[in-house]
DNA sequence: GCAGTGATCATA
DNA sequence: ATGATCACTGCC
């Protein structure tokens, strides 16, 4: 048996498709961490940002979850199918990006907190340029920002979980463990073969 | 510790 | 039309 060629295009070129985000939403912030954040710039250059902090919203029962005081023109993304971004302005400021995660008509999503050295979902948009111009458009190189899967599962034990940030208004919500965390130095480094690099 | 900031939404 | 709220950040 000859070896295999190699792959034509690389499986970290593959963006996350939209059944990966089809599933309940602290199962996709979970298996977030770890993958790439892929935006292409004005000039056509991509850059990569590995996620390390996500946080999940689950639905209309979360108190936390903005879907949760029903639809409005704000947070309509939500409630729409999977895959796609819901971007906001938080505090007339920042925007805040998110991924709409399960079936279409419930309204739960998982925000990206932070990625590479950009610590924080206020900063994540600024240091990518994203707003509210993304809302509602699917995650896809199309559009010019989506997800590459990573390469190899993040051990669990590296996988913190805590409760989200600045949803103390949500009562029992606030404090459920529905944010995670994992440390980028302690990620190994994996290649396209899926060994550890030394 | 808390001011800045302005869209959004409920109330009227 | 008005006021409260807000999944944050940066500077005190």
């Amino acid at each position: 048996m000859p070896d295999m060629p190699p792959q034509a295009h690389p499986r970290r070129l593959c963006p996350l498709p939209t059944d990966f985000f089809d599933r309940r939403a602290d199962t996709v912030a979970r298996e977030l961490l770890g993958a790439r954040l892929v935006v292409r710039g004005a000039d056509g250059r991509l850059w990569r940002h590995v996620v390390f902090e996500t946080e999940a919203y689950l639905g209309a029962h979360d108190r936390a979850c903005h879907g949760s005081k029903g639809i409005t023109p704000r947070n309509a993304t939500m409630f729409g199918p999977a895959g796609r971004w819901y971007v906001y302005l938080c505090y007339g400021m920042h925007w805040m990006l998110n991924i709409v995660t399960g079936a279409e008509g419930a309204p739960a999503a998982v925000l990206i907190r932070s990625v590479g050295e950009h610590i924080g979902p206020g900063r994540v948009t600024k240091a990518l340029g994203i707003d509210r111009s993304f809302d509602g458009r699917p995650a896809s190189r199309a559009v010019g920002l989506w997800f590459e899967p990573r390469e190899g599962r993040v051990p669990p034990r590296l996988i913190e979980r805590t409760p989200r940030i600045g949803v103390g208004y949500a009562g029992e919500w606030a404090e459920k463990p529905l944010r995670f965390v994992v440390d980028p130095a302690r990620l190994p480094t994996i290649t396209s073969q899926g060994r550890p690099q030394p």
